[in-house]
DNA sequence: TAGATTGTTAATCGATTAACAATC
DNA sequence: TAGATTGTTAATCGATTAACAATC
């Protein structure tokens, strides 16, 4: 155990871990080792170790680790032992897509809220969700005490959002607008943008 | 100038750079500096520096870098001076709103061809683009050289899918389905999973 | 017991930062 | 000229890997 400060980097990798072992898990694997599951993942079976140290001991010399195991742990460090409400703003296309996803669920997460500004929207529902007024926002957060928000508006209007969201005491945003959010340093943002993934790739091809 | 392998965590951050110079060319400035780039995107002056030198000397000592010359540049690097024509697999609602987004136009990539293996949409439309039979996919990424393909089929038929794009010639993979696909090591592939990054957050929230 | 695998320490490797001469 | 900023080198920092005693 290391009561030290985590690198972020490990933090990373950790939901990764978690669904490898769902995965095994689900195909009837009981136990695993970090060389089994770092050559499924594609890491090296010290990585995996190192990362693991850092929150304790949950394998056995000889054996590995207990999957069943090894995943609530892992769900306890990841805090998602539990379901966050999530509210999405933005009914485009992606938010629309995302509003009908149904694999968060199992994953400690839940739509609970969706908004727009668009009063054509308004009222409409997606699935049994209706869509509610933008300016509701700051208020139903608030009072719901929804901590993590998915943001699907375009790039023009995702700051004011974010900044809104912020106000409201939100402190987790996944930004799926092609901006990079300013916010206080104590509110998680992470960046979904598939550009980036493909340029970052077109790198490679000669 | 460096003939070396470049890092690929340098080439990662190149589409950043890229995104970050052309926003604020459209926002009307002309030059910048590593410190003023690097304060926007949230990384020190040095390490912009460090990153581009590794291609060439693009700035000029006491004024910076001309906005419109290194977007030039980056694009030449990332090779998207040119449209790469995509292939989508995979219609959920996740692919209608792929198929639907129009930034990909101006950033080096089109979605050229759209697939599906269900008969009830095979021949309908999304925008102009009639949804063709999986069947074909081999035989029309073949034909038509295509080199970049985004999966956003289910989890069970991503593997499946990405084994007959890489037979077909594909060499880059923009993966949506939560799995690790297995590809030969010449063919990149980029994942975009929103629960990793979503419990990525959680993790910080106490 | 013999084999397998952990958790951890030390060694290695690589990435970031600091510093500065060169020069616009 | 004086101020600003580059590209690059060396120093620092941090992450990954290798190795191994402990032990199931």
């Amino acid at each position: 155990m290391d009561s030290n400060q985590i690198p972020d980097i490990v933090v990373e990798r950790l939901p990764l871990y978690l669904q490898t072992l769902q995965r095994l898990l689900k195909e009837g694997q009981e136990t695993t080792s970090s060389k089994d599951l770092g050559n499924r993942i594609g890491i090296s079976a010290a990585q995996i170790r190192k990362d693991l140290s850092h929150f304790g001991g949950f394998g056995k010399q000889g054996t590995g680790y207990s999957i069943k195991y090894l995943i609530e742990k892992l769900e306890d460090i990841l805090n998602v032992n539990q379901v966050w409400d999530i509210a999405l703003v933005g009914v485009g296309f992606l938010g629309h897509a995302i509003a009908n996803f149904d694999g968060f669920q199992n994953h400690g997460f839940k739509i609970a809220y969706i908004f727009d500004n668009d009063p054509g929207k308004i009222g409409t529902k997606i699935g049994n969700h209706e869509i509610l007024d933008s300016k509701k926002m700051k208020e139903i957060i608030k009072k719901n005490k929804i901590r993590v928000v998915m943001i699907t508006v375009d790039a023009e209007h995702a700051q004011d959002v974010a900044n809104h969201a912020v106000e409201a005491g939100v402190d987790a945003i996944l930004n799926y607008a092609p901006v990079k959010l300013m916010v206080p340093e104590s509110v998680q943002v992470q960046n979904i943008d598939p550009i980036l993934k493909l340029q970052h790739m077109t790198y490679y091809l000669r």
